[in-house]
DNA sequence: AATGGGCTTTGACCCATATCAATTTTGTTC
DNA sequence: GAACAAAATTGATATGGGTCAAAGCCCATT
């Protein structure tokens, strides 16, 4: 796919590591390491290692051994799976605060690439594993974590196999607005940092009938466009009826 | 939809309940339960609710309070999320040893109901915590399930976006194989207790393509019918080549 | 502010799968 | 084992979204 030009084989390693400080780390609110507690947070800063990724820079490939687990601290990233003959499911958008690496097997299972310039901190599984037995809490946070991605990824197959292209973007816009809120983000306008292609990628859709839907939305006065990656949502509530599948 | 006659409104409440042994249940070894030691399973038994359910019966309600987890010790069934208009979406059909409950919220986000008779176990979430907590291998247990079928929803959500109608066939014939494996089952043929309907709702299909796709790889010579519920796999490589995505 | 390249949008046409409509087959009940 | 109902198959037709192709637009760079 297009947009895999120079990424195809990208090294693993990141570009850039540097020295922070846990304690005040952005995603710390809203990630994993809520579970440490205060005093024992120093830990977590020993075991991190800081890396930066470039935009479009690959920092997982599907099929490599999965010795870390990963945290997002700054900007998006999206996660993939490819077909023999290159279509691509994008599995999800992440950013601040998500995590990534849970793999059943010793492989992950997919690749993630930073949409825009990413942030994330990398722990090895092993030493994490050890933690986790000392730190319960992290943990149960962990399997948090897995639960609500487990009712995400079902409720990403209802979209998938069910919804027509234009509930699936009204899906996707609503599902955005309420990412952001969590996120402390404001009311109705969502800001989309990845491409129609992406979006494609992620729905089940094509570039071109991700933008139909996004033109034929705007003329029906349900969203307006400010520029390719700004949307404001004009009628939320007739969103909200499409994305559920009411008639 | 059609199958949901008699069992829109079904109780939650199982129709029977009797006294068994986790010792020498035939789940044992495949579930959740394996992470309990011997010396103390008699703690399972106390704590475990055995039920059945009827072909047809629903026996999670989508919204309902999530105050059970479940372990399936026999038969199989579904589990799906509706649409407004009815469309449905299965999210996964559960047999011998498979857990379900684990929720995000306080509500179940979707609904389960037995294909053919059932037999479960049904622990309440409280008492599980707590058994969570004295037994943290338990926990780890669950947390190793919910990683595999999180990677499993998105080895789904693959097969939902981007492949075709015969690729979903046979990706799903050769999942079918492999679990039928795990548990210890023959080698090439599959058993398929859910109808042509159920299938379709499970890979974004109708009843109709799926049938033709079946009555199209017969005709091909990839697989045999023995009536509609028992499939040979005929050239398992074909299979394989068709659910990769490779041309 | 002109140039160029990559997104995005729009248009025309097509096809895989849905829909609608009969059969045929299977399985269950008396 | 006859009779019925439910499920599966097959056929004919329709359509939502894909494919292919051509502009248009937006910046980033100079």
């Amino acid at each position: 796919m297009s947009d895999n030009g120079d990424t195809r084989q990208p090294s693993t390693v990141a570009t850039h590591t540097e020295p922070s400080q846990c304690a005040a780390c952005a995603a710390r609110q809203v990630s994993l390491c809520q579970a440490m507690p205060n005093e024992d947070i120093a830990l977590l800063d020993e075991l991190a290692a800081k890396h930066m990724a470039r935009k479009g820079q690959t920092f997982i490939s599907e099929g490599d051994d999965a010795v870390s687990l990963f945290n997002i601290t700054a900007g998006t990233a999206k996660i993939y799976k490819l077909l023999g003959d290159g279509r691509r499911q994008i599995i999800g958008f992440l950013s601040v605060g998500d995590f990534l690496g849970l793999a059943p097997g010793s492989r992950y299972p997919f690749t993630a690439e930073a949409i825009t310039p990413v942030r994330y901190c990398q722990f090895k599984r092993t030493r994490m594993e050890q933690v986790f037995t000392e730190y319960p809490a992290m943990r149960r946070k962990i399997l948090e974590i897995a639960s609500n991605e487990l009712a995400e990824a079902q409720e990403q197959m209802l979209l998938l196999g069910r919804k027509t292209a234009k509930e699936k973007i009204a899906s996707f816009l609503l599902g955005r607005v309420r990412r952001a809120q969590r996120l402390g983000g404001g009311g109705n306008s969502v800001d989309l940092p990845m491409s129609r292609h992406d979006i494609g990628d992620f729905l089940g859709l094509t570039t071109e009938t991700v933008s139909r839907c996004f033109t034929s939305m705007k003329n029906d006065n349900i969203i307006k466009l400010d520029g390719a990656s700004l949307v404001r949502l004009v009628d939320k509530a007739q969103l909200e009826q499409l994305a559920s599948g009411n008639h």
